[in-house]
Parts: structure tokens; C-alpha cells; sequence
DNA sequence: CTATACCAAAATTTGTCGCT
DNA sequence: AGCGACAAATTTTGGTATAG
């Protein structure tokens, strides 16, 4: 008898090559319709749904009806992040997406990441703050903040020292699943993500995830970090 | 033999349009 | 507004194919 029969039904249900397909494309963190998911698959409607069917049962997705559409979403940060995993160590056959619509391309240019900053920006906004000595890559994937990194989050108005660390740190190493690079996260993201916000500098579009750069954000980032650009790209990163 | 995947066709559900 | 016809998205059903 299989003394863990619970990860083994849910691994069975990642195996299928059209299961996987349908959850990566969910993996950015987008509700989409069954249709779409199909697409993303390479298979019909009808088998895309008997797939969600079998998904929803094992709690991977959550689904949700909206007139004759029926969104589907992952189940849950845990199922991001397992899925996140699973890519960082498997070649990444990218899902077939229909041409990068303008939404997808906001996305991968800028999001929240469960309220961290994530993609293109939030990889080279982690990358300049460790160029200049702020944080440092350490063990267990977590950043530290360095001494001179205290008084500059404290410059920029947020007291490091308050933080109150999770059981998962106060600077956790998440790995950026379009870039595959790292970008900040755990509580420090999560504040610095509240903070960028707060001074004006970065936008969220309402209702999605994706993230914009306020005129004034592109100035600060530049006199900041380095990092010049303008909406949706970046030029400049050094 | 059994389990699982696939697809075609039919059924179901919901939104939209034109008419009174 | 209420009604019916039609369109679109999705699910259900039934049959076939394939792997172990």
C-alpha cells in the first residue's frame, strides 16, 4: 500500500501532458475560461473539460461562473509555487498561448506575485537593490539586508527592523517564473511592494495583476537604481 | 482486461438581438 | 418589459484507440 496516497493522486494529476499545460498557463496567476485552457492544451473543449473536471476534484483549480464562461483559477498560492517549482527544475516547454495578447505582455513586464512585485521589473529592481549592497543572496533562499541596506530602507521610509519575520523569513528568495531569475519576497517584499506603491512610483491596474510605472517611478528608478525604461520595457538596467 | 485519453455529437446553460 | 429565436461556451454521453 502507497503510505502517501494524497501527493500521489496529485502528482498523477500534474503528470498529463495536457493537465500540466492547462495549469501553467494558469500559473501567472489570470483566470481563464475553459476554452482558453483547451487552447493552451492542444486539446478539444470536451477533453479540456473532463481535464478540469479531474483538476477541480483534487482541489488543484478553483473555478468560477461568469455568464456562459467558467474561469478557472489555480487553487492557491501552494499550487503556484509547487508548479513554480516543478518548472525551475524541468526545461520549460512554454504553454502554447495564443500571440501574447497585450494583457499577457503587462504581465510579464510587471505584476504582483501574492503582493510582491514579480516580472521583468520586480527581477531588476531585486537584482539593482543587490548591485548596490542593499540586500545579499545568503542561505536558505533568503536575502539579508545589509547594515548600509537598513539605513537605505529606512531612508526610503520603511524600518527593516519592525518587520516581523515569517515562518518562511523576512526576505525570501521567490523564483520568477517568466524570468526564472529571482526577485524579492516574504514580508520585506511585501512591504517594499505596499511602500512603491504608496509613494506613487508603481500603479496596480485594477482587477488584474499586472503593475504600471508612474512618470515619476521611471525618474526614481533611474535616480535610485539605474534602471531606465518606459511603459511595458525596460532600456536600461545597470 | 482495465484504465485512461481522445473526439464527435447532443444537451445544457446563458447572453444577445429583434420584435411586439 | 416580455417573449422567442439564435449564438456561444461548456458539459455530458457514447464510442474508439492505446498502453500496461
Amino acid at each position: 500500500m502507497c503510505p502517501h496516497p494524497n501527493i500521489a493522486s496529485t502528482a498523477f494529476l500534474i503528470a498529463d501532458p495536457a493537465r500540466a499545460s492547462m495549469l501553467m498557463a494558469l500559473v501567472e496567476g489570470h483566470a481563464l475560461p475553459a476554452g482558453e485552457l483547451a487552447y493552451a492544451a492542444g486539446v478539444t473543449a470536451q477533453t479540456a473539460s473532463a481535464h478540469l473536471a479531474k483538476l477541480l476534484a483534487g482541489g488543484l483549480v478553483e473555478v468560477e461562473a461568469e455568464g456562459r464562461h467558467r474561469y478557472y483559477r489555480l487553487g492557491g498560492s501552494h499550487v503556484a509555487l509547487l508548479l513554480e517549482n516543478l518548472a525551475s527544475v524541468t526545461p520549460l516547454n512554454r504553454p502554447r498561448v495564443r500571440p501574447l495578447s497585450a494583457d499577457a505582455q503587462k504581465l510579464r513586464f510587471a505584476r504582483c506575485c501574492y503582493d510582491h512585485l514579480a516580472g521583468q521589473l520586480g527581477v531588476a529592481v531585486t537584482q539593482a537593490l543587490e548591485r548596490r549592497g542593499v540586500i545579499v543572496a545568503g542561505a536558505d533562499k533568503q536575502f539579508e539586508v545589509t547594515a548600509a541596506g537598513i539605513e537605505w530602507f529606512g531612508r526610503m521610509g520603511l524600518n527593516v527592523p519592525d518587520l516581523q519575520p515569517t515562518r518562511r523569513g523576512l526576505a525570501r528568495q521567490c523564483l520568477d517564473w517568466s524570468e526564472r531569475q529571482h526577485h524579492l519576497a516574504g514580508p520585506l517584499g511585501v512591504q517594499w511592494m505596499n511602500l512603491l506603491c504608496t509613494n506613487g512610483w508603481l500603479r496596480r491596474v485594477k482587477a488584474t495583476r499586472a503593475v504600471q510605472v508612474t512618470p515619476q517611478g521611471w525618474v526614481w528608478l533611474k535616480d535610485q537604481l539605474g534602471i531606465e525604461g518606459r511603459q511595458g520595457e525596460l532600456t536600461h538596467d545597470a
